[in-house]
Parts: C-alpha cells; sequence; structure tokens
DNA sequence: AGCCTCACTGTTTTT
DNA sequence: CAGTGAGGCT
C-alpha cells in the first residue's frame, strides 16, 4: 500500500474523495470527475504517489490524453513533482503513443519503421485520385463520402476484409466502394504511410496477430491512466483492453485508471462512445469508482448555469457540481443585431474587464464553427485587442508548407508516392501531368516506387528538358538524403530550399500573397532549427512525426497577454477567469448538422456545458439576430438552450426576448450600432406555420419584419417545427400569399434547391426576395 | 506545359 | 465564401 503519510505534500488540500482517487490501489479505477473538480491535479498525484511509494518504475506508467497540450500539461505537473524521476514515463496521447509502438513493430507487418503518417487532408487527396481512376463518382461516391465511412470502419476496427464479408455485393455502389476502400488500404501499404484512423486500429491488428509482441509491452506498462475517457472510440477502447490483458504466461493484466465524464462527452461524431465510460464496471467487475463532484473553479453561478443546462440531457447519470467559491457575478447576455455587433460587445465587455485589471490570456471566446472567427477577427483588430487563434486554418496545413514538407517526407520515406507526386512539378520545372503519368506507368510496369522511376528519366523517351529535370530533382533528393546522416533536419530543409529556389521564387511573384507565404516557409526553418536544439539526437523521422500529430490547442504558450479565440471544442480541457461564448444561436448551437444525427442535439448541449463550465469567474453569452453564412445574411434565433439556464442567474443587456425588432429598411450598423429598445420582437410567435418570416429586401439587408404582437419570451419555443416548403414550385407570374406581406406575384425565380429564391411584388408590401423554402407563403 | 477565367459546390466539431 | 475543376488560350 501507499507509503504516504497524510502530510504528504501530494496529499495536501486534496478533499477525502480526490484523495482516495490518489490512494486507491486495485485493478481497475473509474474516477467520475465532473468539469472543474481537480482531475489533472488528481491524476498527476496519483502518478506521483506510485512513483514516490516504489510501487512502480517510470518506465512502468502510461499515460494517456486526447491533445498534447494535456499531455504536455500533465508531464510538465508530474515534473514539477517527482522532477527526472519522471524520465522514461510515456505520457502521450493515443496517437503518439501508437505511432511510437508502430515504428518499433513496423517491420512486423509490411511496413517499415519510416512510415509517413497521412493527415485527413493527405488522405482525401489520395481517395479523390482513385475515386477518379475507378470512376466511383458515377456510383455516387464522394470523396468526403468516402473518407468518412472508411473513417468510420477503421474505429470500429473494421479493415477491408471484414468489411467485405459483411457488405451487401448486390448494392452496385457497395461494390464500388469496396473497391476504393480496398485500392485505398494497397496505396498506403505500398506508400509504407497510415493515416490517422490506421495509427489506432492498426496497433490494435498489431496486438491481435502478434501476441508476443502485445506480451512486450503488457508486460511493460503496468500502470495506465486514460484522460477524457469517455472521448474513446472503439479502436482506443480496444487499444486499452488489449494493453491490459493478461499476459501469455499468467502475468495479470495492468493497473487501469481511467478519469472521464460523460457530460463532457462531445466527440461522437468520430466514433467517441459514452458507453465506454458507463460500461467500465461492466468491463471491468470488481472496478472502484471514486466521483469527483466539487468544483473548484467556477462560481456557484456559473455551476447553476451549467447544472441547468446539463440536467436536460435524460439518459445521464445525474451529478451536480457545487462549489464553496460563492455565487459570483450573473452572467451576461446580450443579443446582437448582426455578427459584427455582437462581436463588438465582446471587445467591449473584454476591454472593460481589462481596465478592471484582467490580464488579457486570463480571457477567452468561444464559438461553434471555424467560420465564426472572421467577425471577431475584424473588430478585434479595429479595436487593437491582442488575441490569438487557436486552431482554425492550421500553420501544417497551408499549401507551401505541405510542399515543402513534402520534400523532408520523400527524402525520409521514399516510397511515399502522394508526396513524391505533390514535389514532382514544385516550384515548376515542366513535369507535368502527362510526364507524372508514364513516370508512374513505368513505374507499375517494373514494380518499382515512383521515386525509383526517377532514375530512369533517360531510358524513358522523354525531350532533353523535360528528362534533365527529372534527373536533377532525383540527384537533388538523393544528395539531401545523404545530408540526413550527417547534418540537422534544418540543414536538410535550408539546403532544400536553395536548390529548388522555393522561396526564393515565391519572393520574386508579384503576388502580394506569396511573400506571406515565403515567410510561412521561413518559419519552418526556423522550427525545424529549434527541433534540432530540442532534440540533439532527433532524426528527420522524428520530427515529421512531430509535425504530424500537432493540434489545435497544442501551440499555444499562453504566456502572452493576448485574448484567446478557440471553437467549444478545442475548449475543453482549458480554464479562464472570463469566458464569451458566442453564436449561441439555433442551427449554430445545435448546429444544423446535428440535427439529423441520433443524440446530436444532446451532445451539441454537452458541448454548451462544456463551453459554460471552462468559466472561472466570469461568463458571457451572446448570439446574434442574423448572420452572414455562404455569403448570405440569414436571420438566426436565440438557442433552444438559453432558456434552459435559470433566468434569474442572467442579467440580459440585450435580450432576445424583448429585444427590438428592426424594420426591413435595414438600417441597424451603422446606426446606434446596437438597435435600440423597443418592442416587437425578434424571433416572432404565434403557431409555427407563420414562424420563421425570413425575408429578404431588396435593400439586400436580410430582416424580419418586426412583429408587433404578444409573444412567448422565447421565441423559438415555438419553433421545433421549422417551416418547409422544400417542394413548392413557383414561376414568374404566379399569386402567393405571405402571412405578414399579404398578396403579391412572383416576378422571377433564382437559385437551386434550398437557397431557391422567389422575387415577388406585393401589393402593398412592395418588392422583397423571399426563401421558398421557408417563407410562409402560400400558392394562391 | 502553364496560365487564365468561369462556374460550381458544399456549407461542423478534430487526433 | 473558398476551394476546385473544366475549358480555352498562349
Amino acid at each position: 500500500m501507499s507509503l504516504l503519510t497524510p502530510s504528504d505534500p501530494l496529499l495536501d488540500g486534496l478533499n477525502p474523495e480526490q484523495r482516495e482517487a490518489v490512494e486507491y490501489r486495485g485493478p481497475a479505477l473509474l474516477i467520475v470527475a465532473g468539469a472543474g473538480s481537480g482531475k489533472t491535479s488528481v491524476l498527476t498525484r496519483r502518478i506521483a504517489s506510485l512513483i514516490r511509494g516504489q510501487e512502480a518504475w517510470p518506465s512502468q506508467i502510461l499515460a494517456i490524453t486526447f491533445t498534447n497540450k494535456a499531455a504536455a500539461e500533465m508531464r510538465e505537473r508530474a515534473e514539477s513533482m517527482l522532477g527526472a524521476a519522471t524520465e522514461g514515463m510515456w505520457i502521450s496521447t493515443f496517437h503518439s503513443s501508437c505511432v511510437r509502438i508502430l515504428r518499433r513493430e513496423a517491420e512486423n507487418f509490411g511496413f517499415t519503421k519510416n512510415f509517413t503518417i497521412y493527415d485527413s487532408h493527405d488522405s482525401r487527396t489520395l481517395i479523390k485520385r482513385i475515386i477518379k481512376e475507378h470512376e466511383a463518382d458515377t456510383y455516387g461516391l464522394t470523396v468526403s463520402g468516402v473518407s468518412g465511412k472508411i473513417s468510420r470502419l477503421k474505429n470500429e476496427l473494421n479493415d477491408v476484409e471484414s468489411y467485405a464479408r459483411n457488405a451487401s455485393m448486390s448494392d452496385p455502389s457497395e461494390r464500388k466502394f469496396l473497391e476504393v476502400y480496398r485500392t485505398y488500404t494497397r496505396a498506403l501499404q505500398s506508400a509504407n504511410a497510415f493515416d490517422f484512423d490506421d495509427l489506432l486500429a492498426q496497433t490494435v491488428f498489431l496486438f491481435r496477430a502478434f501476441p508476443h509482441v502485445a506480451d512486450v509491452y503488457r508486460r511493460k506498462f503496468r500502470h495506465i491512466l486514460v484522460d477524457e475517457y469517455q472521448d474513446t472510440n472503439h479502436a482506443q477502447y480496444s487499444l486499452i483492453h488489449e494493453l491490459t490483458r493478461e499476459t501469455e504466461d499468467g502475468l495479470p493484466g495492468a493497473s487501469l485508471t481511467v478519469v472521464g465524464d460523460s457530460d463532457q462527452s462531445i466527440y461522437a461524431f468520430r466514433g467517441a462512445d459514452m458507453r465506454n465510460i458507463g460500461e467500465f464496471e461492466r468491463d471491468f467487475p470488481g472496478a472502484k469508482v471514486v466521483m469527483l463532484e466539487q468544483n473548484y473553479r467556477s462560481t456557484q453561478n456559473i455551476l447553476d448555469a451549467a447544472n441547468g443546462v446539463i440536467s436536460n440531457n435524460f439518459d445521464r447519470k445525474d451529478k451536480k457540481l457545487w462549489t464553496s467559491i460563492g455565487g459570483g457575478e450573473k452572467i451576461v447576455g446580450f443579443t446582437g443585431y448582426s455578427a459584427h455587433d455582437e462581436a463588438q460587445f465582446v471587445v467591449d465587455e473584454i476591454s472593460a474587464l481589462r481596465a478592471a485589471g484582467m490580464d488579457y490570456n486570463k480571457m477567452a471566446v468561444f464559438y461553434r464553427t471555424n467560420a465564426q472567427t472572421r467577425a471577431l477577427e475584424e473588430i478585434f483588430i479595429r479595436s487593437a485587442l491582442p488575441y490569438r487563434i487557436l486552431g482554425g486554418t492550421k500553420f501544417y496545413e497551408r499549401a507551401e508548407i505541405k510542399d515543402v514538407l513534402s520534400y523532408l517526407v520523400v527524402i525520409a520515406n521514399p516510397a511515399d508516392t502522394l508526396a513524391v507526386r505533390r514535389i514532382l512539378n514544385v516550384p515548376k520545372r515542366g513535369i507535368g501531368p502527362a510526364t507524372e503519368t508514364q513516370l508512374q506507368n513505368y513505374a507499375d510496369q517494373n514494380e518499382i516506387s515512383l521515386r525509383e522511376s526517377l532514375r530512369s528519366a533517360d531510358s524513358l523517351g522523354f525531350g532533353p528538358k523535360v528528362s534533365g529535370a527529372i534527373s536533377r530533382l532525383s540527384s537533388l533528393l538523393d544528395e539531401a538524403t545523404a545530408l540526413v546522416e550527417l547534418g540537422s533536419v534544418g540543414d536538410v530543409l535550408a539546403k532544400l530550399l536553395e536548390e529548388t529556389s522555393y522561396t526564393t521564387l515565391l519572393r520574386a511573384s508579384r503576388d502580394a500573397q506569396d511573400e506571406a507565404r515565403a515567410e510561412n516557409v521561413d518559419e519552418l526553418l526556423a522550427v525545424t532549427k529549434e527541433f534540432d536544439k530540442n532534440n540533439p539526437d532527433g532524426t528527420l523521422i522524428d520530427f515529421l512525426t512531430e509535425v504530424a500529430l500537432v493540434a489545435a490547442a497544442d501551440d499555444l504558450d499562453d504566456a502572452s497577454g493576448t485574448v484567446s479565440l478557440m471553437t467549444l471544442h478545442t475548449a475543453k480541457g482549458l480554464e479562464y477567469e472570463a469566458v464569451f461564448i458566442t453564436g449561441v444561436e439555433e442551427e449554430l448551437l445545435p448546429h444544423r448538422m446535428s440535427a439529423g444525427e441520433p443524440g446530436g442535439p444532446a451532445e451539441e448541449r454537452r458541448l454548451f456545458y462544456v463551453g459554460i463550465t471552462r468559466a472561472r469567474q466570469r461568463l458571457f453569452i451572446s448570439l446574434a439576430m442574423s448572420r452572414a453564412q455562404f455569403g448570405q445574411t440569414n436571420s438566426a434565433l436565440p438557442s433552444r438552450y438559453l432558456q434552459e439556464i435559470p433566468a434569474e442567474l442572467m442579467d440580459w443587456r440585450q435580450s432576445p426576448g424583448n429585444g427590438a425588432g428592426f424594420g426591413s429598411d435595414g438600417r441597424g450598423l451603422s446606426g446606434s450600432g446596437r438597435f435600440g429598445a423597443g418592442s416587437g420582437g425578434y424571433g416572432r410567435s404565434g403557431t409555427s406555420s407563420e414562424s420563421n418570416g425570413w425575408g429578404t429586401t431588396e435593400g439586400g439587408w436580410n430582416s424580419l419584419e418586426a412583429a408587433p404582437r404578444p409573444k412567448a419570451e422565447w421565441a423559438n419555443r415555438i419553433t421545433n417545427k421549422v417551416r418547409d416548403n422544400g417542394d413548392l414550385e413557383l414561376a414568374a407570374g404566379d399569386r402567393i400569399r405571405h402571412a405578414d406581406f399579404g398578396d403579391g406575384s412572383v416576378s422571377q425565380v433564382t437559385g437551386e434547391g434550398a437557397k431557391r429564391v422567389a422575387h415577388v411584388k406585393f401589393d402593398v408590401a412592395g418588392a422583397k426576395k423571399l426563401l421558398i423554402k421557408i417563407a410562409p407563403i402560400e400558392k394562391i
């Protein structure tokens, strides 16, 4: 048992439950940790107590998180408790743990240890090519459809052959899909590459196919700790199971600790299954369960709001967060006229908080979709507030960065055809599609890689210009490869940039954006040098692995004084003194795409809950009445989740219920900035059939007509059924009747499908544009 | 081969 | 809106 005494600093300040979570010893422990209940602290102290009590060597500990950031934080905390005694511990994400294992074991199953990792963009590119080659698009297969399906299959551990056994071969599109899946799998194999999902799935397959290999790791890891267990998908779950199994010669399985909170499960879309945590006790009979419900982060008001919201999810174990911190300030609500107006509110409040002494890096702004950053950014820039965006279009996804990285990939893994193709004609060197196809054919016929075929340029009958270009590329790659042995990653990259003139050419371009691209490439060069400095023994492969696995929240050093902007997903696991949740509207939160998915609205509610519980002191919730999306402005309704926050907790500066209506003349932004008080309404009342009168005036402003009639406080209460005229056929000359505008005649119909717009001349109300699908109209 | 323009399309969250 | 693909021109 533990050698710790009650006064040991490891147990200092812990409540009885936390303490039990640190001290319990047994084969399986589930820590149900509500938001802000100190789970990271408990987890690290648990690790520390295992080491201090000499119950385990550091190398016997495997701690798994979902993000590198969480892993880094845990490592840091463990180091501050244990110092050098953390050496040899595996504290890393699922994905990087798997890469580590796969690199060691790749030779067992037809890969080499310098395999490439394909991000989702790479796999889409590959899938796109395969769909084209197999003319699979004529069977209705799309790139996103196929890549989504393959990803789901892999997360469920269905490889091609197991899928083939179960698929219905009578369906031609199924057959075609199988063909694509099979080709894709072979392409990955021959490119010596794994996609993201493979990293997990292949590790599981490896363990299952080679029990003696699995045993090596089972013997090694005696204590396995998993964070955010509610977000594990089937592959991750199986991986944990494989690792905690008894070895062939009877060594009992490792002790397993999982931490999670089903209320914070927000990754169902990538296969996460809450049941993994719900059924933990069934999976591990005799498991100990510890509940952490005391919250050390937020004020009671914030927790009450969070509890109010989450209690609307039914299939959950009831648990209530509580705190001894006290009530705190009310939650501030604001309804903007537009996304810009909303952003202005955010900026104003941030300035006020700053003036009151709060540092910018203690504040964060959350949103549901990355697209929402646009308006926020504009206003932040205009107001000269320092901010940083976490996630979004990632540095490593930029075309110029991928180009340059592809050179490094080709050097590390010449089998990677995708990477070879990417650099073949970048920068332009006269190797076009025709040449590429010929090279590929030659490679296929001789069963060599595309990279190898470059060496035979002279004998392929190309013109002198083309074959010269190919030979030069080939020898450049050879030279750089030779340099890998001697030089650092930075040296190799510098040489490649020098020889290809990549940045020089960008700088010579007259496209202004190319200068920015050149700077990005310079930054990448700086990154490699930084890597060389921090990892004197680091290899090119190590560098590429690190780069492939960085995530949105990872590159954040929040020491600097900036406000952080991020999606609600990225926000998980973080906390801030002041939190702004923006865009709390129907169609956005819950997102329209979630409506059709089973459990969608409940998951969106959890997302909102995650956002709320990030806040320590102050919480601001805002929405906009209209929002531009896909170049069009649409009106929006308050999110259904707003009414789940007890009204007395909120202080509405500008409420969705009694906010002013605004006229169809479209004033608003220019005037007072915020629309003034007034009656009438945002949103509508009455029966569902006349709700949602999205009209578009000829002036271009999309607006809701003021609705000077009694209404429920929450306009969206009555919109559970959205009007849908999807099938309504209209043509010029038709007479229609609108719920508000009366009768009119159609002058023109534009757009397609759901975006069909009728241009209508109303007899009294004048000319309007109406979205046919949802306008309250009927043909007469 | 390489450049241009035009039209079209999907339109969430991420390791 | 943004990223892509086709088609036409040099």
